[in-house]
DNA sequence: GCCAGAAACTGACCGCGGTCAACTATCGTC
DNA sequence: GACGATAGTTGACCGCGGTCAGTTTCTGGC
């Protein structure tokens, strides 16, 4: 893609986005958003598969977010339980403060869609999953996390339980506050699941999955 | 809703099922759907909202599903464990033989459109919540269960852990067994989370949630 | 049997997401 | 600077979900 085209693709997303902020992703049209953009409709199709597209290209940018995360506020934290709190705290402040339920329910009606390109949100290699996924190996390490799981398998049903909270945010429109319940299922259900208690001899508890 | 009335509806949905059934959720049209059983139109909006809520009024049979088990395989249990065990695996096994990641997948594009009219999958009121609720109920008062919550709220958030599977499986297209993956979050996360260890003294385990 | 009002039904119409054959600008090569 | 190849762009067109003013059918009261 050349220096041209690259410059109406951002041209497009810039006003696109725009649009939707200002008017609600299903209230703006393909052709709005071009015509602001100063380009034929069927210039949009060249750089995004379809309109929600856009709010998944968008979702990208929150990588950088949990990279920044990762690099500065996890670095002197030492328990599993700090780390994780502190991760996934800062996550759900991004998600209900700077994104919100409009936005994320637009990306998961993406997510379920016929023939959904990009799998975003169960991608293993997403930064969220990366440090999710070195915080529990660490943790192992250590003999805080159990270990008769991979930390691998850990991150996912780590992320499961994290996207029901989302899920259920998004179906009741953002009808409770996201960083409590986050936070709710981080203390409540996951770490009493995948932390190995104080007292306890070994890095499992309770058998091993069949 | 006169005789004539629910007649007329009963024949569109049928005929919308079917051919569902033959040829998926987006390759039927309205008019196809209308034409096979004989009406206008028109005629479908006067008894479904959107052609996504008819997948959604299908969903409401699973209800008696959950009754029947309830009421048949779970009364000779005594433990919360194999309660639960029992009632999710059915759950689970409904879902991927019964159902199929293509329709779940509406099913939750409808949850999180823009205007869902009927908000079936995080309903407290459906039976699937009163189910796992009587059952966490009943282990709180023979201190197989965590007391700190109550289980109305723990209910909420396995409800969340559970449909965080379900979610995964229609991102991932029905890539693994629900089944399995089912039980894993149930064994390896719920379970270990609400349950009272039975060497542990009193009804709570860790602080309350703040 | 007649009539008014309600319930059920109709189909032309609209708006918008998405397509695609055709066109234009740009670039590399001799 | 001619020319083919490639990249970038265009806008008329299509299909379908959803709407609604208007029409037909049903129902109960007299």
């Amino acid at each position: 893609m050349g220096k041209k085209a690259d410059a109406t693709k951002q041209r497009i997303l810039q006003c696109a986005l725009e649009l939707f902020d200002k008017k609600g992703f299903y209230q703006v049209t393909i052709e709005e958003i071009t015509r602001r953009a100063g380009v034929a409709k069927g210039t949009f199709y060249t750089y995004f598969r379809t309109k929600s597209d856009v709010i998944v290209e968008e979702f990208w940018q929150i990588d950088a977010y949990y990279d920044a995360v990762a690099s500065s506020h996890l670095k002197g934290l030492t328990s599993v339980e700090e780390k994780l709190e502190a991760f996934i705290r800062a996550q759900m402040i991004y998600i209900q403060e700077e994104v919100g339920y409009r936005k994320l329910k637009v990306l998961y009606a993406n997510q379920v869609a016929e023939d959904a390109a990009l799998k975003m949100i169960t991608n293993t290699h997403r930064r969220w999953h990366t440090i999710i996924r070195d915080i529990l190996y660490e943790g192992q390490q250590s003999a805080q996390v159990r270990s008769d799981l991979s930390a691998d398998t850990l991150t996912i049903l780590v992320n499961r339980c994290i996207r029901g909270v989302f899920l259920d945010w998004c179906v009741r429109d953002g009808g409770f506050d996201l960083i409590e319940e986050g936070l709710g299922m981080l203390r409540n259900i996951i770490l009493p699941a995948i932390t190995v208690p104080p007292g306890a001899k070994g890095g499992t508890r309770r058998e091993a999955p069949r």
